[in-house]
DNA sequence: CTGAAAGCGCTTACAG
DNA sequence: CTGAAAGCGCTTACAG
């Protein structure tokens, strides 16, 4: 064995006094009923003694594949993506996968100088064996998400937090019209008729779904109705739509939030106006970043198991890299009640 | 060329009359002298007609590398990594290299199970070129920076916020020191005289320097003085931690967060305490994540340039792997100063 | 200036 | 049960 180099099968061979394709056959598992036990053992010991790692780009060579897959988020500044990545890393890990992170190209931050390649996504600078691609825009949905570097065929796509896409390609969606039952049925409890809606101006399926379910959960309420208005995903621009909406001759008494960074929005839009919450404006957010637990007082939210939606879409792009078809799924919310919310001012 | 598979280097010959390696030559930017300008344009554009890419691993393989590097954190789900990755991520990609992400061991979330490999390094899935390690502990600092898993020789490796080496190993870091005499100069040119400290109890250089810093700027200054306690981080330890130092005696008047989270849970001891921030107590942060904005009011801090750390540490990652040596980095941090301090109330 | 050939380290028929 | 051999798609001496 050369000490200066890396092992490589036939230095593991050698150490154990039989072929290079015998050690193949063992260390890939191939062997029962093609090696005998004894063999495959001490092909096993040789290698640990050598400290033999299969090389990858060998492998992936002669198998064609690259066991990479491409994780596409639309940034990774926002909080919530961190433990996307993580859950989705960790699963493939344990399958020898890799995951690559690319964000989609109008995210400033990772394309200073423009996007080079046409369509929706950035070339990833390798080839990849499947795309897990987050938080699609509704236009651009299905057809979109197969990328087109990837010469003939297609590259096996999972959506996440996309919506249901029929048969066309596995999903992973969070349950946010469950989420947005329970904060309307939570703040209807609790007395409020008047909801303010402040809503993500963003083209998200997600975003859309929340508010089609607050629309639709207040309709099926008598008496309760709900005022909307839009902002960009940041403080500044949240704070001026709550404004807005808090300067209403019909003030609503309770501001449903499309997430927690826009909450905090709230929360400030309320401040400036003098009003305090929980106990003049009940106010909800959506997600359970670690801002919700950091504002004063505390956050009402919707909690998103972000990991687990990692750790589930790169099982199911495992699965269909294995050739089955895996059933979409749905991660249920939960509601997290905090200090935040409380029983409308008395009239 | 077949319209079944993604085309390669001879699909590429084939189309331009000439031999594979005159293509390798060409698209490897090696052909001046030993190719006619001619040959060397009939080649472009029969890749660019074929939309050829060449394949990473059999390269990889050809030539020994990976072009992958590892960056090595403590955790993704604290907002402050994502940036580190995408500025890592975007020079990476500029020169054909791919960045993995690893956690440290004991980041419960990656490794639910524990570490499987001994030391202090989880291995990695795949060979790699190179390590970018951020926030190393002091203790570990350069030894245990080497990963074992690359047979022998060393891995190249650059450490980030982990403070300098001398000439053991690149360094890019944070001007934290400049960044905490910063705060302590605008907080005593407010006139306050007791400032308390609330300090991560986390072994990072990082928060080392912090400490270090702030004890040493006010040293220098007579008549002030600076108590300290310390936390995790979150904002329930660093709750507690705040209140400990506002119920002493002589409670200081401003207190210095080692980072926004902390400063966050400052803010809800002083509200618990029916202390009003800034009137009664100044609050200052470290590192204005999203979460310094979201606050009420607005939190003075240190900007700390992440991404710009992630890409400064590629490159000198690239300069080292291509034989240079790069001179140790020093990313300078920005007081910002925003609602939270002011002069301390009168006496 | 151009091409034929070796070889990186694997996996997998195929032959014995 | 085991081994010799082909070949994945590149890069780079080497020969002409």
């Amino acid at each position: 064995m050369s000490t200066i180099s890396r092992p490589t099968s036939r230095d593991v061979a050698h150490e154990a006094g039989v072929s290079q394709s015998t050690v193949s056959l063992v260390l890939g598992d191939k062997w029962p009923g093609r090696v005998s036990p004894a063999t495959a053992r001490s092909v096993r010991s040789a290698a640990e003694r050598l400290g033999y790692r299969p090389n990858t780009a060998a492998r992936n060579l002669r198998l064609g594949t690259t066991r990479t897959v491409l994780l596409m988020v639309p940034t990774l500044s926002a909080p919530f993506f961190g433990p996307v990545y993580t859950g989705a890393a960790r699963v493939a890990a344990r399958h020898g996968f890799g995951v690559v992170v690319s964000t989609w190209p109008d995210d400033p931050a990772a394309h200073p100088s423009g996007s080079p390649t046409g369509g929706p996504f950035a070339a990833p600078h390798e080839a990849i064996d499947g795309v897990l691609a987050s938080s699609l825009a509704t236009s651009s949905m299905i057809t979109s998400a197969t990328p087109g570097m990837s010469g003939a065929g297609t590259t096996p796509v999972v959506t996440l937090d996309s919506g249901p896409a029929g048969d066309l390609v596995p999903t992973v969606d969070f349950g946010v019209a469950d989420g947005m039952r329970a904060i309307t049925a939570h703040l209807v409890g609790l007395g409020h008729r008047r909801v303010g809606h402040v809503a993500a101006a963003v083209d998200q399926w997600t975003f859309h779904a929340r508010a089609d379910a607050l629309t639709a959960a207040v309709a099926a309420l008598p008496g309760v109705s709900v005022v909307r208005d839009s902002c960009a995903i940041d403080v500044a621009s949240a704070k001026d739509a709550a404004t807005r909406l808090l300067e209403r001759s019909d003030r609503p008494t309770a501001l449903v939030c499309d997430d927690d960074q826009i909450a905090a929005g709230a929360y400030k839009a309320a401040r400036a106006l003098g009003l305090d919450v929980p106990s003049d404006l009940s106010v909800t957010g959506f997600d359970d970043v670690l801002l919700a637990t950091a504002l004063e007082p505390e956050l009402t939210t919707v909690r998103l198991p972000a990991e687990e939606m990692g750790a589930q879409g790169m099982t199911a792009l495992l699965d269909l890299l294995a050739g089955r078809r895996p059933e979409p799924r749905v991660l249920p919310g939960e509601l997290i009640v905090r200090g935040s919310t409380a029983p409308p001012p008395a009239l």
